[in-house]
This record gives structure tokens, C-alpha cells and sequence, in this order.
DNA sequence: TTGTAGGCGTTATCAG
DNA sequence: CTGATAACGCCTACAA
């Protein structure tokens, strides 16, 4: 690859030892043989091989992260964030995507592993013990995003139980009645619980339950249907959806537009996530916002303490703000 | 790290050569030790080092990426698209954010190069005759992204000009009589040119100016009260407004609607970069999908074609379409 | 079929 | 202050 210390040393009429002196600062040089090697050195673009410092430091000051995809502003805030605080402790950053793939995902960690990363920010779709085992011999430390899958790892995430509690009590406390709410299949394909989705729905059913109002959860890919058919037959007041996932919602607003209900007049309608896009848009959706931001940056942050050997808490729970919108 | 193939050698009681024989089908092997070191090297959770090996090979199959951010879904998507390609040929793609700031930029560069990248894509923000030459000495193959910053390099972009040349006849098919092309500040703090923005204008001038339409440009950052100002004070008929990206296009909506102008029967409206959002919501934005995906998808290719020693075009112009909404 | 020796580019240790 | 020498984990001759 390009100019080598070996390269330098040949050129500088010295040797490697004293090259590497020159350019880091260890143990005493001559000032002038430290000057003449740094000129040649800046001359000939001398860059050092990163590959070869980690191999012989064992630390690479790399952090991996592992994640679905970037499709929706989930993880790419989130990863903004994440990068934000490797760059603070000068950390290069190196993510990757596992597109919803089990074995990839796999792969994919054993890659950061040999690329020699020095800590993983993982949002793991795999969770299985197996998969907690090989976490465990990798060797370095990890941090998992979003919710507690495994018991003994660090976790970064937001009470979603107590996130959906609070937003049920909102929208009670704006008068409304009646409340439904729209969640995804809580079971993966292969019938792994969706531990975020499934708390949220603990949240909303205990809140609601608790409150003596009408409720009712509505799953399925065809929520839409199920919703207008709820407002034409089954609504008895003004009813608020409360959507886990502002994307469901915008859709809800879409598709209800469509069909003459108009908001806030004749529906209520919140939703989960606070993605952006909503927020610059009107009507500005009423949302649960989980600050994925501050997720980021206290991942990373939990991250690199363990990397360099300080304490840290075994899981941190980032707290949910209400941001109220025109929807309620 | 965790198993090597010295303690594999150890264990096994052959030398470190029988074990890559084993492991990689390289050279005659008996069959018998083949499968006794295969099967201690499973039970062991043997991971080969991939920083030693792209020590020892030169190659890394590892392409690096250094965009500016993830915020907008602009860079998102054609990630997405250029992990698609990546991960096709087995590479794996490490992704990283400069953030706007130049030095940075030059840093992840040469990072990436002492990771030992095989290759690079790049969405440049350094555009000075300097960095062109450091892009030179790299040693590895890179992909510019967008448009052509420099003539020596490879890019992978869309014809800015002819898509908004496009655009412009598209809107006075409408039927329209006057445009008002919105863009961003045509010249970056330090007096660069916007080269993308520059040239959608050019194409929206030229188009524009055959056409005998009226027509104006606005720039800046109060392009809203500029373009209200407009709607009360300058507009002979129904305008259509042409922004340089959806985004704009969509703070105009907003602001349109809470000023009381209604779309399309007040004014016209056509975005460009087909950002998935505002596709999905109502009312549908008619803008220019300059298929980022695509363009990811087509750098990733060419980039993996000049790693490997294949012949590429040094440009490839992806072509845009309209994508017809209801805002025109 | 297997083992030995050397080298990739770096840093660390120990002599000189 | 400086120079050998060894090591990190891997691969590729070449020799046995």
C-alpha cells in the first residue's frame, strides 16, 4: 500500500524504531532526526496502515454497529447520534446492515469481530440462546438497541410499557372515551415475540383497563380496514387510535382523509416514534416521542466506557415525552 | 482475539500450514486430518482474523463509504441500494459521516485507506484541485457520487440539467404560464459552487427561456415569504413552483395551506428527488425521481468492477422520470 | 501429504 | 539517543 515506515527508514538512513519514535512520541529522540523524518514523512504522504497498528495493539479504535436497514428515520437518527459520540471519543464508526436476515446478521458480527472492532452497538433480530451464547465468546463488548432481549446484556431502550401508560392517560385526559390501538403482529414469522410491540400493548391494555374507558387493540396488515370498519359500525363517541408507529398513523390519516373522517373533528389519532417527517407536516401529528437521538448517543456512550474499562449500568431506560401535535 | 490458527496447530499437533490446507481446500490434504481440524476448529469457534489476513493479502473485501449524514432520506436510501450491491459480491461495506466539515472528509478517507478499503464511494464535499490529487494517491479505485466534481474521476450521477429541462416541459404541459424555480444558495460558505443545484438551474433557465413562459429563480432563505410575496403581489395567473428538492416543496405546502392557498387550484407544485414521504401522503407530490437507489445500486457496480480489474465507464448518467402527483 | 521459513506493517522490549 | 529483534495472525512459497 503506499509509503511504509520501512519505506522511511531506508530513505531517513535510520531505523524503524526510530521512525516510529519520530511520528509518535515515545521514548526520546533527537530534535533534528525527529524534524528530518517528519518532513520526508509529510513529503512522501506517509499514512499509517490501521490494519497492521491493530493487529500488533489489539485495539482498533473501531466501532461496529450492526442494523436492519435504513429505510424508515429510525435507526439513520439514531446512527447520526451514535456517530456523534464515536467521533467525541475518536472512534471510527463502521456500520453495517443485516436487511432482516438471521444468518446475516450473524455473519455480519463475526466480520466486525475480524476486522478487530473494539465494541459492537448492535438492533438484533436474532434471539435465541444460541445467539446470546455467541454474543458472549465474542470477546468484546456489545450493546444492544431498543429493548431488553437477553438478560445479561447491556441494553439501551425506552420503557415502552410506561411509554404507551402515559400516552393512554394523555389522550384520556383530552376527553375522549373510547380507544383503539393499532399495533403489528406481535409474533414474528417464526413466532419469536415482538418483546417492544408486546410491552406497548401491556401498557395501553393496563392504562386503559385501569381507567373504566371503551378499548379495543386491533392488529394485522389490514389495520385500515378494520379501523374505518370500527369508525361505520362500532364507534360510539369520538374515538382516539393510538398507533404504535407514527408511519401507521400517517397512513391512518391518509386513508381516513380519503374517506371523509376529518381530524381532529371526528377521530383523535397518536402515534409512536416522533419521526420528523410528521412533524414538519400538517396537521402536526400528537406522538409519543422516544427520543432515538438520545438512544444513539447513550449507546455509544455506554459503549466506549466499556470498551476503556469503566463501570457502567447494565441497562438504561430512556425516558418518553408526550409531543402534542394538532390530532388530539 | 480468541482462537488462532497457532493454538488450532498446537492443539491438533500439525503446523500452522496443514491448519489454512484444512481450512481454505489450498494444497493436498489428507482427508482424515482435513476433517479432525475442521472439526476442532468449529468446536473451538475458530474466527479467522480478517485484518491479518487483509494484512497478508492486500485486499480486504471491505468497501468503504463516507457520506455526509443520514437526516434526509436521501443518502438512506441509496445506502440501502449500494449494501444491495456490496453484499452481491460478498463485500462488506463500512459506512461513515463526514458531517459537512472538509477535514473530517480527509480523515475518513485516510482511514478507510488504513483500514486497507478496497475501494471507496464517496459523496464529496471537498472540491479544491488538493483534494483531487490526495483522491489520486490513494491507491485504490473511487466512485464520486452525484455529479462531476472532478474530470478525472469516476462518478455515478443524474443529468441535473436535462431532468430540470424535463421538469419545466412537464409543467407547462399543464398548461402553466409562469414557473418559480426554488433552490438552495447556488454557492457553499467559501464561495464554491453548488455544482447539482447550479445546474438544475441552468436546465430550468434554458428550458424555461425557450418557452417563452414567465419565469423567475428564487434563492435564499426566506424563499417562503418570498414566494407568498410573490402569490399576493407578482402572479398574473396560476403559478407553478419548481423546487430544487422535495423538502422545500414540502415546507411549502405547509406554509402555502396555513396562508389559505389551496393546491393545485391556487398554484402548482413539483418537487424533485421523489423522497418515499411525501409519496405517501396526501396530496401526492408530482416531482422528479432521479432513482437514488438506482444510482447507489450503479456506483457499487462500478466501483466492484474497477476493484476487480474490469474495464468501466469513467461516467454513468442515470436517467430521471417525472412521478405524477396531484400538485400540478 | 506435511513442515519450515519468510514476510505483510506495525509496536514493544531490550541492548548498545 | 538509537538499533536489533520479536511479536500480532495470516498466507505462500519451497523443502522434506
Amino acid at each position: 500500500m503506499g509509503v511504509t515506515t520501512k519505506d522511511l527508514a531506508r530513505i531517513c538512513g535510520v531505523s524503524r524504531a526510530t521512525i516510529t519514535r519520530a511520528l509518535y512520541g515515545t521514548g526520546s529522540i533527537k530534535e533534528e532526526t525527529k524534524r528530518m523524518i517528519l518532513d520526508t514523512a509529510k513529503e512522501l504522504g506517509y499514512q499509517p496502515d490501521l490494519m497492521a497498528r491493530s493487529l500488533v495493539m489489539g485495539k482498533s479504535r473501531m466501532i461496529g454497529t450492526v442494523v436492519v436497514d435504513l429505510r424508515n428515520q429510525y435507526f439513520p437518527k439514531m446512527i447520526d447520534a451514535i456517530e456523534k459520540r464515536t467521533k467525541e471519543s475518536s472512534y471510527m464508526l463502521n456500520i453495517s446492515l443485516h436487511e432482516d436476515d438471521k444468518e446475516e446478521e450473524k455473519r455480519l458480527i463475526r466480520a466486525m469481530v475480524g476486522y478487530h472492532a473494539d465494541g459492537l452497538i448492535l438492533n438484533c433480530i436474532n434471539k435465541d440462546a444460541d445467539f446470546e451464547k455467541m454474543l458472549g465468546q465474542l470477546g468484546i463488548p456489545y450493546v444492544i438497541l431498543g429493548y431488553r432481549v437477553f438478560k445479561n446484556s447491556h441494553t439501551v431502550g425506552v420503557d415502552e410499557y410506561e411509554a404507551t401508560y402515559k400516552g393512554v392517560n394523555f389522550i384520556l385526559e383530552k376527553g375522549y372515551k373510547e380507544i383503539i390501538f393499532v399495533v403489528p403482529p406481535l409474533y414474528d414469522e417464526d413466532g419469536i415475540p415482538n418483546i417492544g410491540h408486546a410491552d406497548r400493548k401491556r401498557g395501553f391494555e393496563d392504562a386503559a383497563g385501569k381507567s373504566g374507558c371503551r378499548y379495543t387493540v386491533m392488529y394485522g396488515d389490514d389495520y385500515l380496514e378494520q379501523a374505518l370498519d370500527y369508525m361505520r359500525t362500532k364507534a360510539e363517541s369520538r374515538p382516539a387510535f393510538f398507533c404504535s408507529g407514527d408511519t401507521f398513523a400517517g397512513e391512518m390519516i391518509n386513508c381516513f382523509s380519503k374517506n371523509g373522517y376529518r381530524l381532529p373533528d371526528d377521530y383523535g389519532l397518536m402515534g409512536y416514534d416522533c419521526v420528523s417527517f410528521y412533524q414538519n407536516f400538517s396537521p402536526k401529528l400528537t406522538t409519543v416521542d422516544n427520543h432515538v437521538e438520545q438512544m444513539g448517543y447513550e449507546a455509544a456512550n455506554m459503549l466506549i466506557d466499556m470498551i476503556e474499562g469503566r463501570d457502567v449500568p447494565q441497562n438504561i431506560k430512556i425516558p418518553v415525552d408526550i409531543v402534542e401535535g394538532q390530532t388530539l
